[in-house]
DNA sequence: AGTAAGTAGCTTAGCACTAAGCTACTTACG
DNA sequence: CGTAAGTAGCTTAGTGCTAAGCTACTTACT
């Protein structure tokens, strides 16, 4: 880790530059990591938006409708499953489930062995377009990837993201 | 790339694990990469909120007072420039400049050669939160990619994401 | 000088989320 | 059996963002 970065190679190393001119004491070593995380992260989730848009889901309702179709036949889980997998309270999971059960792309019916619950469940316009959304996403974000590094390189990337993924705990 | 993982080692392995069973066709493995860097960045924003509470900022306020304070002297810059750094659109600065202000963190005034513009200036309250704040912020980020990776795997991991970030156009 | 186009910052309406609290129902226990 | 505690899903209020449109001002062209 030179210390004096001839040109800044990309947004981070910018920040980290300056930061080393007003503040030399710290170690933004951390910083640049999780910076391009971050920058990654809101970067994809705008492409991925713009792939999805075409079918007229957001990124939050194909996360759903992902969720059911992975699940396997009958396609069928509960808001409660759903919200616990997507990482989101029941009240934004409820606000999903109608915009996409008006869109006919799931359907609610009663849990027969537990009246509290619902259990939702894939249309077959549902499937299908989560079908095609999928390949879609796949295919924005293998070009993103395949445009930045080789396979031995992803594999490392891969490898060292589930590391950390791991130790931050989910 | 084995095709049967024996057990899952991370939520993302789980959820491509299922994705094998029924859409054996695909290859997932762009969905585990950006898979991850999602979990973490949302993962770490929270721990970072967490990292800034006390202080009585959001990470979204932090963001501002840090650009302002890796500015250097004297710490001032427009709200133009600060909401296009902070990829942000005006009405969204303006609710965090409001905020600021309020908090008597920054001060806005007149800028000299231009009358439509805005000068936006870190207080010394400001200055010293900020500086507080990043050093929180670095323990936190630090902290959890120690726990993790080593020096060398850290670097490694950096320099994969730059290449990344770089290729996907900022 | 006069006018058209561009830019700075703010306001408003709309959206998606969370946190808190509700009702209905189920489970555990004396 | 009866009651307490827990759980499922929905509703409401509040938050922070974007998109669109506004006024005030500057810049470029003629």
């Amino acid at each position: 880790m030179t210390s004096a970065t001839p040109t800044p190679q990309d947004p981070v190393d910018a920040i980290t530059a300056q930061w080393a001119v007003v503040r030399p004491d710290l170690d933004t070593t951390p910083m640049a990591v999780f910076g391009r995380i971050y920058r990654l992260s809101s970067a994809m989730a705008a492409r991925m938006e713009k792939a999805y848009a075409p079918l007229g889901v957001s990124r939050g309702e194909f996360d759903v409708l992902a969720t059911l179709r992975r699940s396997g036949e009958p396609y069928t889980l509960s808001p409660r499953e759903l919200s616990a997998t997507l990482m989101l309270t029941t009240g934004g999971m409820t606000g999903r489930l109608d915009k996409l059960e008006r869109a006919g792309l799931l359907s609610r019916s009663p849990d027969p062995h537990d009246r509290r619950g619902l259990r939702v469940t894939l249309s077959e316009r549902g499937r299908e377009l989560v079908d095609e959304a999928v390949v879609a996403g796949l295919a924005v974000q293998r070009e993103a990837l395949q445009a930045a590094l080789d396979d031995r390189e992803t594999e490392q990337l891969s490898g060292l993201l589930r590391k950390l993924l791991t130790a931050t705990g989910a």
